[in-house]
DNA sequence: GGTGAGCTTCTTTAC
DNA sequence: GAAGCTCACC
């Protein structure tokens, strides 16, 4: 444990109750709860099999797994449980799954299914942020683990009440199909616990001390989880920093950090301010913009670090002169002061933003991993085989019975589905039963009853082949016999097309091999709660991504781009009022720099295909002018930028042609 | 019932 | 500047 300072050491062997650790950024948090576990189990107070550790993302469980498995050697961490909420919430039906009036196999709708349910509760003709608004206040309310009938009575609004309404009908619909959405896998353990004292006093049995990362982020719903798991005794430790509270939008409430000093009076308190990450003058620029924002808790960050670079503001003409300017930055800091590719980051407030950036880095040659945005699980052909797993494992999920009916085409389309649907509401089945009945079949047209019984026949049959095949052996069954490939095959124009779309269903596949779970059910279910973000190891390539996603890693060199007033802060999050929020998204991109860090904005950018003007963001006005060098304006060094990007441009052709 | 042309709308952030 | 939707046509 050596190398501690006394705040972290004190963090580590204070085991005797409720601890809440005020962590500020890059105070060596994930440090503290990796001794922390090693100290627990170590020390002997408890076995690693009665000790549990909660993160938010699988990046973050995985890495503290890894950070875990090199402190405490050997077979002492068996048992230990290092999971998201979510894994945890999931493995918990999944073992309880009668009580929670659920059968094996259940599915996990994620937000587009659940969006598919809202739509077609509420019929069309909506605007889209209609829909989206209403599903918006259901999911709140689940996050609050309201019930339907609670959400009613605590609506104030027409629009609420509505929801409220929504929300039971949304709720029926979720149980005919057999499935669970991501805020039920909180809403439904936690549920069952607080109603059956027995069965939460057998999993507290099981977890005798609990860790949480980022207690910042929890909603209702899973702060009321960790207080069941934790029980009154409150052997847990919560690490936050409500300075890093940026998921307010998706239902966390900051003030979780300061409920845990009410529901345990003795709840013991230790702060850790030491920075031991970024340069004298990041950190000033961080500490300045936060104190902009009201505080519960004061926390005063201080380093040992001198000042080290200016940060750099970079006034750009648009996004794309923006792009060339970060590229040819990072190419020249590559060479000049030997930074690998893998210590730069290039972050954004918005996914679609991250497309100009590739292109100039892809200019210079510059290898780049980016999390996030449309990636794997997006792509159509991985949804549609996962909809076929989804079926195999599910017969009453009817969301992905409908996709993968279409997928591919086989005759059968919206007027034989609406029939279908018809009929097997009428009847009580789910579609995928109302298919194989033979009455119902009859009514249709011969060609779409025939299409249906194909269907059918494949499902079975690949049912049958689930029960010897290895995961990764279904999947790759799973394309050949529905069809898949073939359609695939049929629809590229050119093999290119056909080959990177094939490759995603193999990749599908190997992704499985790793996986442990039994049974389509559990892969897809596993599948669905690997966030985007997660997917995919980087290795020594330059990190593209969202500020949100970068939370909780750090850089030699960060970029922060489009730091214009209605990107960060963004028009909606000012609109709405949550301009504190926007402003702890930016501290947390600050913060992630160790050495050098860039700030850039656009005065112009195209948007829908329109140029509009923008304004440099409001919060690098709110950072101390003494610590930032402002330039863009100045034409000497914008001609010295231009010919080292000339050179790095002339480098990357040269390149291409050596290839 | 499937297909493609032309229209709209859309952009936060993510388990 | 793309994805998604509607409508006309096969």
């Amino acid at each position: 444990m050596s190398g501690l300072n006394s705040p972290q050491k004190l963090a580590v062997e204070y085991t005797d109750g409720p601890l809440l650790v005020l962590a500020g950024a890059g105070s060596g948090k994930t440090r503290v709860i990796t001794e922390k576990i090693a100290h627990l189990i170590g020390s002997g107070r408890h076995e690693a099999k009665h000790v549990a550790a909660i993160t938010f993302t699988n990046k973050a469980a995985r890495e503290m797994r890894e950070r875990v498995a090199k402190r405490v050697k050997g077979d002492k961490a068996e048992g230990l449980t290092i999971s998201t909420f979510h894994s945890l919430g999931l493995k918990f039906l999944q073992i309880e799954h009668e009580r929670a009036k659920l059968r094996r196999g259940f599915s996990i709708f994620d937000t587009d299914d659940q969006m598919g349910i809202v739509k077609d509760l509420l019929g069309p003709g909506l605007k889209n942020d209609a829909y989206e608004s209403m599903r918006g206040l259901v999911s709140r309310a689940k996050n609050e683990a309201l019930s339907p009938e609670q959400a009613l009575e605590a609506a104030r609004s027409a629009r609420e009440r509505e929801a409220a309404a929504l929300y039971a009908k949304y709720q029926q619909r979720l149980q005919a199909f057999n499935a669970v959405d991501f805020d039920d896998l909180i809403r439904l353990p936690l549920t069952l616990l607080e109603a059956e004292p027995d069965l939460a006093a057998g999993w507290r049995e099981r977890i005798r001390y609990l860790l949480v990362d980022e207690c910042q982020d929890t909603n209702g719903a899973q702060y009321r989880l960790l207080k069941q798991l934790a029980g009154a005794r409150g052997n847990m430790t919560c690490v936050g920093d409500d300075d890093q509270s940026i998921y307010a939008w998706r239902g966390a409430n900051p003030e979780n950090l300061d409920l845990l000093a009410v529901d345990y009076p003795n709840l013991k308190v230790v702060k850790l301010e030491q920075n031991y990450r970024c340069s004298g003058r990041i950190l000033r620029c961080a500490n300045t913009l936060i104190a902009k924002n009201p505080h519960a808790h004061l926390k005063q960050l201080w380093s040992q670090h001198g000042d080290g670079e200016n940060v750099r503001v970079w006034a750009c003409r648009n996004n794309e002169h923006e792009a060339e300017r970060v590229a040819g930055e990072i190419h020249y800091l590559k060479q000049a002061k030997d930074i690998p590719w893998g210590e730069f980051a290039i972050l954004f407030r918005g996914n679609h933003q991250s497309r100009v950036l590739e292109k100039a880095l892809q200019l210079l040659r510059i290898p780049y991993h980016l999390t996030g945005g449309t990636a794997f699980l997006d792509r159509g052909e991985v949804k549609d085989a996962l909809s076929w797993l989804r079926v195999l494992a599910n017969p009453d999920d009817d969301a992905a019975f409908l996709r993968a009916i279409t997928s591919p085409k086989r005759e059968v389309g919206g007027t034989t589905l609406a029939k279908l649907a018809e009929m097997a509401q009428q009847a009580h089945l789910p579609l995928s039963k109302a298919a194989e009945n033979i009455a119902m079949l009859k009514q249709l047209t011969p060609r779409a009853a025939a299409g249906l019984d194909e269907f059918t026949r494949i499902v079975h049959r690949l049912r049958d082949a689930a029960e010897t095949l290895t995961p990764a052996e279904l999947t790759k069954q799973l394309a050949e016999q529905s069809g898949l490939l073939a359609a695939i095959r049929a629809q590229c124009k050119d093999e290119a097309s056909y080959l990177r779309r094939k490759e995603n269903l193999d990749e599908l596949a190997s992704w499985f091999e790793a996986v442990k779970g039994n049974g389509p059910g559990e892969l897809a279910a596993q599948l669905a709660l690997l966030s985007h973000a997660d997917r995919g190891e980087p290795g020594n390539e330059v990190r593209l991504m969202s500020l949100h996603a970068a939370k909780g890693l750090e850089f030699r060199a960060v970029f922060v781009v489009g730091c214009e007033d209605g990107n960060l802060p963004h028009e909606h999050a000012i609109d709405e009022g949550g301009l504190e929020e926007e402003r702890r998204l930016m501290y947390v991109g600050i913060t992630r720099a160790k050495e050098r860090l860039y700030l850039s904005h656009s005065a112009e950018i195209k948007r829908w295909g329109e140029h509009q003007h923008l304004l440099p963001s409001r919060f690098i006005d709110e950072l101390p002018a003494g610590d930032l060098q402002r330039d863009g304006a100045d034409p000497e060094l914008e001609s010295v930028q231009k010919k080292e990007r000339g050179r790095a441009h002339m480098d990357a052709i040269a390149a291409l042609f050596d290839s």
